[in-house]
DNA sequence: TTGAAAGCGATACCAG
DNA sequence: CTGGTATCGCTTTCAA
């Protein structure tokens, strides 16, 4: 528990003083600090362990370099937490640190959370939620640079920028991947309209049979619920007691865990995935979708991806911004760079539990 | 983005000294300050919206009030996600911050995250892993005191304190539960031996069968892995062709997802679940064991209780060990206090996949 | 080429 | 009862 160096640690064991060694560990020494007295710095340094207090630099240069992120929910959910590993790993690379208060799905902590957050002088925020929606933005929020994943502004002018998923075009190269299967009968077992990932993701879908020319059968279009239990019974309604030739021969879930309900209640009716019926989750759940039996095929959330994209923005605004106040100008945060919208694809990831409709269907 | 105001500009609006101000604000002015001077403070520093600079005051105290937390594998898990949603409650409860670094099970990078987070100066730090584990306790931890939540140190001394499961009472009170149930012919489908949480599981279930003075079928306990898929061809190996009087009436996962394969392949193979045989899985996993058809009896891990008693014993640690240091002496961590072993029991979770023994068995 | 000094923002001690 | 001053650890400017 011996307390760290300091710069003058090192200067005494050099023989310099406190300048000296800061101007050679900034990589300044050439030109200011004779060769020999550099190379004593460095050995002082190495031998003492020496590494600069972040707290004392923060202080100095008005600059945390910590990253402020604000969760709905990071705790229970592999979604929320991928997106912030994408970012936090770009904020690492670059030098900064993240840290997450997470408000658990309750509303009414996000302004403490960004509170405690600006107080503790974080050099910008994001606020990421688990599932994709709209976001009335915390006042505070725009005192600094700040980003929203997952989520988008509730305000029409979009006042803050953010990246999202393209659900669309998701729920469309899902039917896509079916249809060029041969499928023509296909269910779509939906979340809720709560969020507007299953209503988008059911747009595609039906932007799919548009391009394909075909008519969209809205009977076929089930609002169900997100759990195992409501894709088991989902299904059971679309299946049960059903005669072969007016069942569906394919079934799109909203998400995987959808899927695995579909799969179960298959199996209690003796039919076979994807023989007798092929089955599409959505996320590519990490060790869940993977590891089904059968493997789902299902359209990747590019939740990573995501976040990293959100993280690149935001410290391009952050630095930009560091550089930029002339000092007592009241400025305020410029429209347009990241304030925009930006959408991630989702990846179609093919696996056992899709193949080939039924013949003579 | 106007520039947050200072001690400073409220002490010139309110006419008086930066002390005065710090005083007031610091519940310390009575005595010390003149009644209106108090009055004025308070009013200038509700009107410029005055909160200190907390990167200034962790330079002054020596104290940045943020517990490094080191992670596994956050990301993926809702594992060691509930520990750190547990840990960070209560750190916010004491007006602390975590800042959590995810290896990412990268075990090299644990040191540097290490490093890092000491840079950042902070207070304490934590290492969270996903499963049970020992842990080799990276180099510079000791530094600041230190806990770990769900591993445990695996030098013999336990040089760090340690929050875990007590799996073996979790095995066991899972075979006493269907042993209530007059089940006697009870499988168990384990995860790996590369990990202790199977193990020790394993040693309940088998103290359960020795409390009851019931003989242990060793052929009974399958290590397979941990996943849906191997949940699945485990069960398909205990029970596909096998008639059923040779059959196990019951099966006990080492966590939720081995059930939902066995659930998957006993509908698979027409085998109503718990009629027929029941299942019971480990964890609780959100979302999972809840939502599954038949919804799932569990054990429930404690990782929340763990995360809060983890953080509560590091605070403990932490607040005194700053009033402790006598200037200059060459303080090591004492053992003793936090430094042990703390072990914290399952939840037994009763639910509908598991049911009395069929009749004759 | 080097060292001394001025902050960054807040606290606490100590004269006045 | 109050205000000046040192301090935390570091960077940067300015003289010497």
């Amino acid at each position: 528990m011996n307390r760290k160096a300091t710069a003058l640690d090192v200067a005494k064991l050099a023989g310099v003083s406190r300048s000296a060694v800061s101007l050679v560990l900034n990589g300044r020494g050439d030109g200011n600090v004779a060769l020999e007295s550099q190379q004593r710095i460095r050995e002082a340094a190495a031998t003492l362990n020496y590494t600069p207090n972040k707290i004392a630099l923060s202080l100095r240069n008005r600059q945390s370099r910590i990253i402020g992120i604000v969760s709905d929910q990071v705790v229970t959910s592999p979604f929320d937490g991928n997106i912030i590993a994408g970012a936090d790993a770009v904020a690492r690379e670059h030098g900064f640190v993240t840290v997450v208060m997470d408000t658990e799905l309750d509303g009414s902590r996000d302004e403490g959370a960004v509170e405690t957050l600006l107080d503790r002088q974080v050099d910008g925020l994001m606020y990421v939620t688990v599932g994709l929606r709209p976001l009335h933005v915390p006042a505070n929020m725009e005192r600094v640079p700040s980003i929203l994943a997952n989520c988008f502004d509730d305000r029409p002018e979009a006042g803050v920028g953010a990246v999202i998923p393209d659900e669309v075009r998701g729920g469309r190269e899902a039917a896509e991947h079916v249809m060029s299967l041969g499928h023509r009968d296909i269910a779509f077992l939906a979340g809720d309209s709560l969020t507007p990932a299953a209503p988008r993701r059911i747009e595609g879908y039906r932007d799919a049979f548009l391009r394909a020319g075909l008519p969209v059968n809205e009977a076929r279009v089930l609002q169900v619920g997100w759990d195992i239990d409501a894709g088991f019974h989902g299904a059971m309604k679309l299946l049960d007691g059903v005669e072969g030739a007016r069942r569906p021969t394919a079934i799109l879930c909203a998400n995987d865990r959808l899927a695995i309900g579909v799969v179960l209640a298959c199996y209690r009716l003796g039919l076979s995935v994807p023989q007798d019926l092929s089955v599409m989750g959505y996320d590519d759940e990490f060790r869940v979708a993977k590891a089904m039996v059968p493997a789902l095929s299902t359209m990747a959330l590019p939740l990573r991806e995501m976040g990293a994209a959100a993280m690149t923005a935001l410290l391009g605004d952050v630095t930009q911004h560091r550089t930029q106040p002339p000092e007592g100008s009241e400025t305020h945060r410029v429209p347009g760079g990241s304030s925009t919208e930006t959408m991630v694809p989702c990846r179609l990831v093919v696996r056992d539990s899709t193949g080939p409709v039924p013949e003579g269907r």
